[in-house]
DNA sequence: ACGCTTAAGTGAACACCGTTAGCAAACACT
DNA sequence: AGTGTTTGCTAACGGTGTTCACTTAAGCGT
């Protein structure tokens, strides 16, 4: 770089040569495509040899950007969780910083939206790994779903520090559960309030169900007996709410509902 | 049959004829294979032509027996709901019949423990179809799982009859959620009791809280925090219960653990 | 017991898929 | 201009679901 950039770049693109541009703008465009496929034929529909030819070139010329099939899979859903977390952070900053109840309700109805207008996204994301090599490697997705899940991480912190939750006491919790909960949270890195060992019960509880619900929507395992599952979500949510001693905000009162990123 | 049958066939074989009797002898080998392969290498890996090569025939002879792979996999997973309905109901008839509380847990924790032991089965039963044509018909599986739901609507029809569940209101459940569960409740077709609004909201609620734990185990999303879900799923049961106004009964006080059909 | 009907199974073919190896062209940089 | 790297191609191997035409075998009625 002896000779300064006379083109009117802003920004002079990171430290990228314009090789590692193209490239990389090459590696969007699969990598959006695959999404694509994803969306419009399901997990099972995503392909080296369709992208390729959709791409105006041959199956193996990919191998010069993802290593292969499991690679890429598991790049775009590394991506989705990027896109997921977006949106739900998008959602609880739409609330006042204060209003930390509002913030929670936003940030999991934006949670549910999402997934159900992502229905094969979610899939892939949180369903059991159906194609993927077990033996592959998942950690630039689970890095990114780490990410997702700071969000709630973050928003449980803010509520044990205002409100007065009622958490079971330790002595109530049994050895075995403590112990995955101490593994639990260390592993996470969970801050020093939810460290506790009820506060890290009360927060798995409620993912767990919150997971229960979304799942059960999205894979539709009610969907013959049943049309719209958003009560069904509301009423878990309120349920959720009470138990944590915070008070239950019906989607009326909310005004306008929040759009995340994507949806 | 005009010659009575000489040979000691204690039962004639129902009015099947020798070559149906054969004709279903393969179509049972042709699952159980399928069964074993989905097992072993997962759902991706079941193929008709590696069934078929194992079998020692070639590939299109299997379209004498199935119409396709769909349909195959529909065959299968019809048989495992099968299955596990049985587990299930073993597991709630190896309880005194009086004692429904025992019951219900003997049949849950046999839920879990069928999940967990059958993964690849249970991730094909109640995760997102990711294989299957969206347009496959999939009744013969939906008929088998009604027949599994319907071991825990008989117990909750049981405790609803027997204890005074704390039942939400009728005023405090909500138009849309009123109609979302009538609906439900026509559909699976609950009995009496269950019929009422509050009950069939117990009812699902419990399912999905269930479900979530369940799934949340095999699918492995707490797998690279959490060495052991139990707990967890303890956990969940006990406030399940105690949110029914039924006593936990906790593992230790159950005596030997039920196992269930296969295991 | 013989002939006819029907079922079972095969081989070839088509259209897909992931992946590897070897090669030619384009590009960047000295 | 020459050199080395990057990129993409073709060919090929082994795998998949599925269809079609064909042969073989079994069962059934007379």
């Amino acid at each position: 770089m002896t000779k300064p950039p006379v083109t009117s770049e802003p920004r002079p693109e990171a430290v990228l040569s314009r090789r590692d541009r193209v490239r990389e703008a090459t590696l969007t465009e699969i990598k959006s495509i695959a999404r694509r496929h994803l969306v419009e034929h399901g997990v099972a529909g995503v392909s080296l040899r369709a992208i390729a030819r959709e791409m105006g070139m041959t199956a193996p010329g990919l191998y010069r950007y993802v290593p292969g099939i499991d690679a890429l899979l598991v790049a775009i859903t590394a991506d989705m969780f990027e896109e997921l977390a977006d949106t739900v952070a998008a959602a609880d900053a739409s609330a006042p910083p204060q209003d930390t109840d509002l913030r929670l309700h936003s940030a999991l109805r934006a949670l549910r939206s999402w997934a159900i207008t992502h229905p094969a996204e979610f899939s892939v994301m949180f369903g059991p790994s159906t194609r993927l090599d077990p033996e592959a490697d998942i950690s630039p997705a689970l890095e990114a779903a780490r990410r997702f899940a700071s969000t709630f991480f973050a928003l449980c912190d803010r509520l044990l520090q205002e409100k007065d939750i009622p958490l079971p006491a330790d002595e109530e919790i049994g050895p075995e559960l403590t112990a995955e909960l101490r593994s639990f949270a260390d592993t996470v890195g969970l801050s020093a309030h939810v460290m506790q060992t009820g506060a890290a019960l009360m927060l798995t509880r409620c993912w767990i169900r919150i997971y229960g619900v979304v799942c059960m929507e999205v894979f539709q395992h009610l969907g013959f007996a049943v049309n719209d599952m958003e009560p069904f979500f509301e009423a878990e949510l309120q349920n959720l709410m009470t138990g944590l001693g915070v008070r239950y905000l019906p989607v009326e009162h909310m005004g306008r509902p929040v759009t995340g990123t994507a949806g």
